[in-house]
DNA sequence: CGCTAAGTTTTCCTATAGGATTTTTCGAGC
DNA sequence: GCTCGAAAAATCCTATAGGAAAACTTAGCG
């Protein structure tokens, strides 16, 4: 009885996994925060995402315990997990701050370090961010956004240090913005000049003018790297940073002015 | 079979439990770790942890995905769970350049905006050190490990930016210290001289002189930030932190070289 | 002595049931 | 009509057993 419900609903066989599927799990989950599958501040029921996912329940609960304690979802005992909500216009500053504080580091540490893969890296990551430019849509705003996430992460990890590299890492600021931006968004369907609006924040942000403000910015950081000019390096990061702050700043103010 | 066994070995009644139980679990085997009773570098064995806790797997595997995203753990696909090793020379010196990059910050921002609770806390804090110093022995070294921890932890959340206390919690840096320095302890039981080593890497760290070298610098930290002297608070937590380094560095030679 | 192959062990995943706690619903009383 | 309390439902948390896949071990053969 048990059995055959789920051996009818599921494929005969299971695709030989790569790694574990609990991992695969965290991966799925964590996806479907990024894409607004499960809303920020939505509960979420372990059955029914066990059964959606078709899995039992065990990797379920072990990806959530992993999310936990990144932080991109909250356990509240014996009520459930719920997915934390966007960020605060305080939680926004004090990430910046936090960033502030570790990549400028990072970047001058990169431009000592860096080898001949590292740089053939961080070239092919710009070519990537040109593709990305090709896509339209909201698609577009994800593939710039997981370069972004991807540049950053990369240049942390040529610093050479792990530690810097993992506080990046679960920061998970790449995700928290594309939420952010993705609950404007959403919220608009509603009203026609708020959609504007968002349109006018994803230019401002990605597309100023032809120029392309953040990946000029990335191009600054990435040759600073290059060229090994270590106090470049360090200052184009500082003034990225801190010209993402000002882009995104208003879409966090948008969310909690609501 | 199966049910008899652990009925009779587990108490009737289970004590009315605070929160949940898997939250227990994560703290008992981060303790385990702390302790030493799980060696570094062992494997733990999902099955073998349950019993000996006596809890079924579910919050154990809940536990060990959590410690794994704190880096205590490491997952092998297939292969089971094994506790991390100790920190390698170069890991050491990472952890330590991460905390110059924001805990001197921190202090700097807590000296800014400390409120009269914040004082209090600190205060109280100073005070419990001076308590942990009556205590002798190996208890005494964890008791002000755990000082220290609870001390910076103080002065991260004091500084208002979740992000950078997150950040400092998840070094887990006191738990890395400490099991480094009791390994160091540990291994030699076989030579007398090395035990002596151990001793003199304590009194260093803890007890130069009659000064109590690190518990003197905390005080000058926490005198910065009740006086809200930022500048002063800044310098002397950079001082602290690279004081420290120093004083332990030897410990973590000492593993390297083995 | 080295390598292949079968058997054993370990580990992961699944499934399900039952106890505990919270939330919701519903009815009685004011 | 509103508030309070108790029963009912939903949800989470725990426990346990068993099956499948991979890793490890051991024996036999070249």
């Amino acid at each position: 009885m048990p059995t055959k419900k789920s051996a009818s609903a599921r494929p005969v066989k299971r695709t030989p996994r790569r790694s574990v599927l609990s991992d695969e799990i965290y991966e799925m989950i964590k996806r479907m925060i990024f894409d607004h599958e499960i809303a920020p501040g939505s509960r979420v029921n372990i059955d029914a995402l066990a059964v959606q996912l078709d899995v039992s329940q065990t990797p379920v609960r072990e990806a959530l315990a992993r999310l936990e304690s990144d932080g991109l979802i909250a356990k509240e005992p014996l009520k459930g997990y719920k997915a934390t909500d966007l960020l605060s216009l305080k939680e926004f500053n004090d990430l910046f701050q936090f960033r502030l504080l570790i990549e400028p580091w990072a970047a001058e540490q990169a431009a000592k370090l860096v080898d001949n893969t590292g740089k053939t890296a961080l070239k092919a990551e710009m070519q990537s961010a040109k593709t990305a430019l090709k896509i339209s849509g909201d698609d577009q705003f994800q593939a710039l956004t997981e370069h972004d996430a991807r540049f950053h992460a990369l240049i942390a990890s040529i610093s050479g240090n792990q530690s810097v590299a993992d506080s990046y890492e679960r920061t998970h600021c790449h995700l928290h913005l594309f939420r952010l931006f993705m609950a404007n968004k959403l919220h608009l369907i509603e009203g026609e000049s708020r959609a504007k609006f968002v349109q006018d924040l994803f230019d401002e942000y990605y597309q100023v003018g032809s120029g392309q403000l953040a990946l000029k910015e990335h191009e600054v950081i990435a040759k600073a790297i290059i060229d090994q000019n270590s106090k470049a390096a360090r200052t184009a990061m500082h003034a990225h940073i801190e010209s993402s702050l000002k882009r995104f700043s208003p879409a966090a103010q948008a969310i909690n002015k609501k």
